[in-house]
DNA sequence: AGTTAGCACTCTTTTTACCCGAGTGCTAAC
DNA sequence: GTTAGCACTCGGGTAAAAAGAGTGCTAACT
């Protein structure tokens, strides 16, 4: 679509106001924001014209304009200038992640930066363990029956979790699961590891099958812990401010913690940045919501999405480049400390 | 406070139906709740005189009455049957709550069935570990320069963290490692072991100083983890619910979220069951909520808190037993698991 | 032909006025 | 001590009126 470079300016204008201000933006106090000087009435006429190109819309007949999905998608598209992110937001997420070892202590960081960063609900997906193996499987007793299995997957995940037996743990059963793991399945890729073939790995024990398979078990929880990718919310409260939120806060606050339709709409996610405005995603509860998803990637494969949610008019020049940002950082990282474990 | 058996039941009868409705309660309404057959007008007589006792409060002068703060805790304390509670109830919290030797699993499984079984926010502290000591330290090397340090309290909580060195991790430094841990560390209050006390430490091992300080340093920060009682939250959305709630659900959750004031609170709670109505808790933002607290102990000692916040109006007499049973069933299960740990 | 001032018109928001009803407090009778 | 009766109060709801913001159109201007 070809618009006047009048058009364009009086577009992007009205698109940044009310970003600003929420309110629908008139002929007249835009006057004072454009750079040219021209009376109201042209620009009203402009407008009506924006108005049946299908950019901007009005709420009623007298009253001013909103940019329509389409306004903004133009905006986004063609008029926003790509700023850098500002020194000062970069240190300020740089500082808030610090310096983990830890996936998912890293991801949990992120959203919370980005939560923080943006006065925005944030999203983030642990990195995705589907192609990942087994690297290694740890058992720490903690009591006579009780003990600590712990997984690290080639993906630098760790997984642990406490396990009860049925018998007494002793020094033989553990090397014999020792055995067991480090033969047959250390190596393995973490879907191979579901329960009912440690079932059948067990039965093939022998006289230790019955003391075994907990722990067994145990393994094919983590593993199956391991390949899940779980999605994280943080900042849910900052969408509690928006005033055209305020509505459907409850239904909304509901949908976002209910998680599935939200992995729904971030594992359809295939570019490597994408807006979703308002009616684009076809979910009722956040019609009135914008998404900014983007991927990261670890070691060079797309790996997990961090965004943001919030009303539909969010500052995308200044919201796109953050969370494009934060993921370029989150992937950088997270690929350093994958080849540092390797 | 001397009460008329008449007066209790009018009281008893506005606290329990403005529970139910949130509606302020007129003398015509209470007609049909009373047991006994009086006039709307002896009501209002007897409703004048709880007012002027304090027990009442109108909104104004042509409205019902609403309980005030010591007309719902003369109700508590005086009025509402201690039921039992039911079977129902029981049945559902002890199938949320599943079965775990981990306490902070524990916990946060016992935080969402009490957010759910009662429509309100939940509170949940983790085991205090002040008096705990270190019952086991261990490494798991997951590269050539990270390992998993795992530490295990007598507490049976379990902290793990990646820690990074500074120089390639050989089979003679971590023998090293654990010979320092198991004879200096296993045993001694978490308390014991700061940041400070693992650098003089590090200093006493000559050689090895250098490479084994960022572990003894990861050691301490978990020992910090333990010790430190940790507090969640479950269920916020639940609150905004609640009409009376939602004019400051913003400020209510930022509040909530903090955390900090929380807890002030939740340590100030010496008693069995703490019940906090409204402005009887010194914050602003908490004036329209309630609080049920209770708490729990681990093999005899008092050890954590558990409890719900919601608006003014709970269902006290279905809640307080929901958080006392709760708070039973968590102490004895965590109980069981150290016990069985040792 | 594009731009602008002017103005009538539309539609929302705010204000004002009003009535209604729920509920009270009081008085006087039971 | 209890109750019926009644005047009174005050918030909520509704309708009408006024205010305001902004448009669309026409006619004049450059």
């Amino acid at each position: 679509m070809e618009l006047s470079e009048r058009k364009q300016k009086i577009l992007a204008a009205i698109v940044e106001t009310y970003i600003r201000t929420g309110e629908p933006v008139g002929s007249k106090s835009l006057m004072d924001v454009l750079p040219m000087k021209v009376s109201s009435a042209t620009i009203r006429n402009e407008m009506a014209e924006l108005v049946s190109l299908g950019l901007l819309e009005q709420p009623h007949t007298s009253a001013g304009r909103v940019p329509s999905h389409a306004g903004y998608r133009y905006y986004i598209d063609h008029l926003m200038g790509t700023r850098e992110l500002d020194a000062e937001s970069r240190r300020k997420i740089e500082a808030a992640i610090g310096s983990t070892g830890d996936p998912e202590e890293l991801l949990s960081k992120a959203g919370e930066a980005l939560a923080d960063l943006t006065n925005c609900a944030a999203v983030s997906t642990t990195p995705t363990g589907e192609s990942a193996k087994i690297r290694r499987i740890e058992v720490v007793p903690v009591g006579s029956r009780t003990a600590m299995l712990v997984l690290l997957t080639s993906g630098g995940l760790l997984k642990s979790r406490i396990c009860r037996a049925d018998t007494v743990i002793t020094v033989p059963l553990l090397e014999r699961f020792y055995n067991v793991t480090s033969t047959q399945l250390v190596g393995r890729p973490l879907s191979d590891v579901h329960t009912t073939a440690m079932q059948t790995l067990a039965a093939s024990l022998g006289a230790d099958a019955f003391s075994l398979l907990p722990f067994l078990a145990g393994v094919a929880e983590l593993a199956r812990d391991a390949a899940q990718t779980d999605i994280r919310l943080d900042g849910q409260t900052n969408l509690l401010g928006y005033r055209e939120l305020e509505e459907n806060a409850y239904e909304l606050m509901e949908f976002l913690r209910n998680g599935e339709p939200l992995n729904a709409l971030i594992s359809n996610n295939k570019d490597d940045v994408q807006v979703l405005i308002g009616k684009e995603n076809k979910y009722r509860q956040l019609e009135r919501s914008s998404l900014i998803l983007a991927r990261y990637s670890v070691g060079g494969e797309e790996s997990g999405t961090l965004g943001v949610i919030g009303p539909t008019r969010l500052d995308y020049a200044k919201l796109i480049p953050s969370v494009r940002y934060l993921t370029d950082l989150v992937g950088r990282l997270l690929t350093r400390s994958v080849r540092d474990e390797e």
